[in-house]
DNA sequence: CGCTATTTTGACCACGTTCAACCGCTGTGG
DNA sequence: CCACAGCGGTTGAACGTGGTCAAAATAGCG
């Protein structure tokens, strides 16, 4: 794959890159095609590189002693992964999985950190994504700690939206199959309440299912349950 | 306050910069004192620069729609705060008060983002810590979701043992002086559970209190009870 | 078509919250 | 000097959200 050329070079950090520059990068890096299911890093696995998502869709998790899983982030085309371990020199903080069949470059650590001694702009750019994936981190801990459920999956679903939907002749379809289990890691709460809830909100009339894809019937009144009161 | 003979220098991000170097920040950076409980910003505010701890100690923490706080981290001497609103171009995202009598350096924007298009080496150490941040706050949502309240209490004593422990004639104490509310705040309880669990880690012999400070008798006891089967 | 994985439902229970009262200390004004 | 307000801390009782455990239903797949 060449970067020049790569679908995902606008929403990536090297967006903005003369096409020089953007060749430069292309020998340091190697792509790869992954297949649902295929994990590209275990927590806990020396960093080795920077992952760049050319197209696909992977999930981030951390894993409790006891084999829980928290889902911290989805991630799709043009984001990076396993930065963060790379620039604090600790090992991988997450696991990557894919979870729909993905093109995935992989920037080997000490080719990518001489193109960024070359390349203050993707420094500045990448200080800029951790920042924000920092924010976020906050958010999702302040509303773990007071926010219900019910609440975290209403925003849950919103979120998704935003990221993943695609307008439908029903409503918003979230272009994405997480299993219930996925989705009740990404809200922090066991299945079985999820499944509850989602069948509440299915009954209520704010969303339906179509082939495994959740559907936002209701944005409006779901964003009412996302709010303060609930 | 000079960069040069600053107490934080050795701790701060521009630790390991030469002389000359650290001469050049002195005329971007303007030193203010601040007395237990002065805010230094808050959340929602715009992102006016930097701001470097030469001196004391700074809590920082989210406030919810209905007044309730959590704490994100307790910052002391040589940290940097109000970076990530800086370079994601957001306003503050957090709340910055200070519990203990600071001396504290403001660094205004332009001037800190011209510094560091010069200091490509001080960029990488803010890139460090900012990724350190980020991996602390991803397994703070772990905990959070995983973890009991006792355990997050033990294991927040024995990570503030070791930022603001003093070897004592009883024990290890924690030279910081919270409320109640605060320590509450900083493992996501209730003030309630949490006294409730403090006295009882008391009976067990496990801490104590002297001059509203804690005294960890026994770490090895407490982090026992911080360890997976609890 | 049988077998496994995923989803759904039910019953029960506990952790932690909420609400409320009370204690002990300190500072302040009559 | 004492009364009392105010704040931080402590304790008790009741409640409810959400987790656990178990079993059934459904869907996916060889």
């Amino acid at each position: 794959m060449q970067c020049t050329i790569c679908p995902a070079s606008d929403a990536s950090v090297f967006s903005g890159l003369p096409e020089n520059k953007l060749g430069q990068l292309e020998p340091l890096q190697t792509t790869n095609t992954y297949k649902k299911n295929q994990i590209i890093f275990y927590e806990g696995n020396p960093a080795l590189g920077a992952y760049c998502i050319s197209e696909g869709k992977v999930k981030l998790y951390k894993t409790t002693e006891d084999g829980k899983q928290r889902i911290l982030k989805i991630c799709t085309s043009g984001e990076l992964l396993g930065y963060a371990s790379l620039f604090s020199g600790r090992n991988e903080q997450y696991s990557a999985e894919v979870i729909e069949d993905s093109r995935i470059c992989f920037l080997e650590k000490n080719g990518f950190l001489g193109f960024l001694r070359k390349n203050p702009d993707t420094v500045m750019t990448i200080l800029s994504r951790l920042s924000k994936e920092t924010i976020k981190s906050h958010e999702q801990l302040v509303d773990q700690t007071f926010k219900s459920v019910r609440r975290r999956l209403a925003e849950m679903l919103l979120n998704l939206e935003g990221s993943f939907g695609k307008k439908d002749k029903k409503g918003m379809r979230i272009e994405l199959t997480l299993t219930r289990d996925e989705l009740s890691q990404a809200i922090g709460a066991t299945m079985e309440t999820t499944v509850r809830l989602l069948s509440e909100f299915k009954q209520e009339g704010l969303v339906t299912e179509d082939d495994r894809k959740i559907i936002i019937l209701k944005p409006a009144e779901l964003a009412i349950l996302a709010s303060p009161a609930f």
